[in-house]
DNA sequence: GTCTATATCCAGATAGAC
DNA sequence: GTCTATCTGGATATAGAC
């Protein structure tokens, strides 16, 4: 066939080993904190010196920003492939517990995209920009259940990230509000929907 | 007066320091994070060469641990000055004020009796006794109301926690979520006094 | 692309003189 | 109680050989 593009070896093993640097900081995210990454540690998971590290990424903070991009990614990737249901309420719920296991399933990655305590790193646009298109697809879900107001979607999104931070602060591996969560939904959708509302 | 107690000046002298230190950290925490404390820098702000900070403690968890407790001690008075009012209900809506603006007016100290995301800082159990006196406050404010089940607490504790971290993380200094709170609070009770309730 | 070597700086903590 | 001096170890990052 010809016609068909080029493959670029060197470029392809180049994103191999980004990719690999990048699971290697997760692993070290989850066995040391979010901040106790070092480049020696992370060059030496990999077979490399720390140095080394500098060919694949400018500094220590664009490995954090990757991360951030892929974890936001992958969140995005979960809740866009769910099924519309017929019932808009049905499709509210299941980004709920889309996002609470998502959040309660890697603590480290909660840190990074949620809480951002690490001293100095700002996301890049680009990174950050993902991370608008996950809010904005839970938006979409909040409209198609009728509620379309800033309110509701700031209280929406307060109880989400307080049953997350909750779940991973106090119970960690637990279920303790992960099993209230459909009832807080259900107090959610009716105070929306309820009488003398302002939304 | 004969059998008054005499007075330790040493002791209240090296008190007075610790506090004065301990005054020097939290302006720091302001300034550059909580994690951006160094001793070195909590030094310099004292008048004295780091090292000299270790005849006041041990290390510098115990000055975090310290910092724990004095936050911790500084909600529990502010609790627990509340007047108790006929009405349990604005009771706990007081409460819940109170929560709310301890936690968001000082983001540094929210991080380190909420967040915990010191690497190896575990708080002391005597600093986390003061801790625990705090939420056996606020349990108490929810009984007084009528809430006595645990599903009912953590829904409350979600419901407070997912605030405050949503105002300091996406609106700090404003009050996006604070003016939604009370609104809040009547969604809570009306669900959990509503029918069909499991509380 | 990876290495050695190095620069630069910082951290927390201890010993011992005064 | 504070100091000087020092220990030990860590960090991120750069230069240049191969």
């Amino acid at each position: 066939m010809l016609g068909n593009p080029p493959r670029d070896r060197k470029a392809e093993r180049r994103a191999g080993t980004r990719a690999e640097i990048l699971a290697a900081a997760w692993a070290l995210a989850h066995e040391q904190g979010l901040s106790g990454i070092s480049l020696r540690d992370l060059g030496a998971r990999v077979g490399m010196r720390a140095q080394s590290l500098y060919s694949y990424f400018d500094s220590k903070f664009a490995i954090y920003d990757a991360m951030f991009a892929e974890g936001n990614a992958l969140l995005l990737e979960r809740t866009s492939s769910l099924p519309s249901p017929r019932d808009p309420d049905a499709g509210l719920r299941a980004g709920a517990r889309v996002f609470f296991t998502f959040c309660v399933e890697d603590p480290a990655r909660y840190q990074l995209l949620f809480q951002r305590t690490i001293p100095g790193f700002e996301p890049s646009a680009e990174s950050y920009a993902i991370a608008g298109k996950v809010l904005e697809a839970a938006t979409a879900r909040l409209h198609a259940a009728g509620i379309t107001t800033d309110r509701g979607r700031d209280l929406w999104t307060a109880l989400l990230n307080g049953f997350a931070d909750q779940q991973i602060a106090n119970d960690p591996g637990g279920d303790r509000w992960g099993r209230l969560l459909d009832d807080a939904i259900d107090m959610f959708l009716a105070h929306l929907r309820g009488p003398g509302g302002q939304y």
